[in-house]
DNA sequence: TTCTTGAATTTGTATCATAAATTACCTTAT
DNA sequence: ATAAGGTAATTTATGATACAAATTCAAGAA
């Protein structure tokens, strides 16, 4: 059953909602849902109860809280299942749930992706610097197997790219900060999707060299050494980036 | 009316699709609009009928349109008014809307907020060298009202607390990086909340302090100094996070 | 002109009904 | 006793209909 009495963070809340309109019975739902998570009230994995309970216990039709659910649910705030011991549950902590949003939300905005690749440089770096101080064996392990997999997609543009991907991401995991992690991983779903090909197998070699570079590096621990790298690496791209931009073609192409 | 027939980013969307489960008929729905949107098919503004004409274009239900509807709202890809010329539009870019949800996600995982403070001491130091470059006379009239606000408010712990985080706020849109505003708008979700107080008023002369000096950089064109000293000014603020988890309370109180 | 009023449109909400998915339990056969 | 399979119960997914509330717009009154 759902039972949300404490508010230790009111104000926050209050100010959240200040933006909003909490006209609609459906989005009061939301709120007091959101607020329960906010506050702390409820965590992963609490049971909410049938779409019939709850709406039951607020009192409004199953429609409107099945329309509560769906924007709890798009937030990633909630999951839903069907069956006898289905209903709505407090989702987990998903560091990809905000991804799409945020990719929605660059599209609307047109944000420049000159700006979004400065951040990506700066995190990137942090990230490498991280992931030379803590990275595990494991890690270490799962580089390495990352880096042959795409010495070995070299002519097929695609999964290269894609691997190449992987790499990056690998390493914001060695850095072993779930923060760092989250954002990279939402910075990503902007730049990469409209320019992920690689025309030349040159260019391909280029990039597994740099890899294998940044890879050694953070095998020395050579946090220092390691963020400078990544942060050329990435300058590298942002400024083929901007060539693109301002010749509307590119000679080299672009890389990961 | 919705016609969405250019995929240019089809791989992307797919990619992000095999994440999900696109099994319900809202969730295709809104597959469809959202990936209209992130292949530049749907810009801001562009009308999508009402809930009966999207029901009847993609042969739904009007319930299942507006859940669909719904989950594209909670995202901020879609804008819905009410009345005759109501209906849904492709809403514009909000810095704001993913602020929310990222919240959100952070407390269901847990994040330790010492990652996420050491993202801000980066990500903040960006945006004061930023600023100290690209301010414009409007944005150092704004800071220096904010900072005249915040000395008037000096006895009012929640009141100041609130001006002061407007102040990092307004470097952040003086810095114009819309994307570098965004992912510090919704990491400010995330830490401030909790400890928005200031105990002792003579904290918040140091803080006045602090945005003074920080300013006078910012108008002395000083974009190494205003980075270098956010970012201690940030680190500070996280040493102080680190000893409230470390013993329990705090002899200095935290600021802004 | 300006204001009011009312009609038309559209979302917000409720209720009922059915299909599909999932679980739990019971039966049956080996 | 145990495993297999089938059945019933629960719950979401979807659809249909109805009415209330909000909003727009235009016609008509002052």
């Amino acid at each position: 059953m759902i039972q949300i009495q404490e508010r230790k963070r009111q104000k926050f809340v209050t100010k959240i909602n200040s933006l909003r309109k909490p006209v609609t019975n459906a989005d009061a739902l939301v709120a007091q849902i959101r607020d329960g998570i906010l506050a702390g009230a409820m965590r992963s994995g609490d049971f909410l109860g049938s779409e019939r309970d709850i709406s039951e216990n607020f009192n409004v039709s199953r429609n409107t809280a099945r329309e509560a659910l769906r924007s709890l649910a798009a937030m990633g705030a909630v999951e839903i299942k069907v069956g006898v011991k289905g209903g709505a549950t407090i989702a987990e902590g998903d560091v990809n749930a905000i991804g799409e949003t945020l990719a929605i939300q660059h599209c609307l905005s047109e944000i420049p992706e000159d700006g979004v690749l400065e951040i990506q440089s700066v995190l990137e770096g942090l990230a490498a610097e991280r992931a030379a101080e803590y990275a595990t064996k494991e890690d270490i392990e799962k580089l390495e197997m990352l880096l042959k997999e795409a010495s070995e997609l070299i002519d097929d543009t695609v999964a290269f790219s894609n691997s190449s991907l992987k790499f990056h991401t690998a390493i914001a995991e060695a850095a072993h900060s779930q923060a760092l992690h989250m954002q990279l991983n939402s910075l990503r779903y902007v730049i990469w999707p409209p320019h992920n090909t690689i025309p030349q197998p040159e260019v391909a070699e280029n990039v597994i060299r740099s890899h294998r570079t940044l890879l050694d590096l953070i095998k020395d621990r050579n946090g220092a050494g390691a963020h400078e790298f990544m942060r050329d690496h990435i300058e590298h791209i942002r400024n083929q980036h901007r060539k693109i931009r301002e010749k509307g073609y590119l000679e080299d192409a672009i890389c990961c």
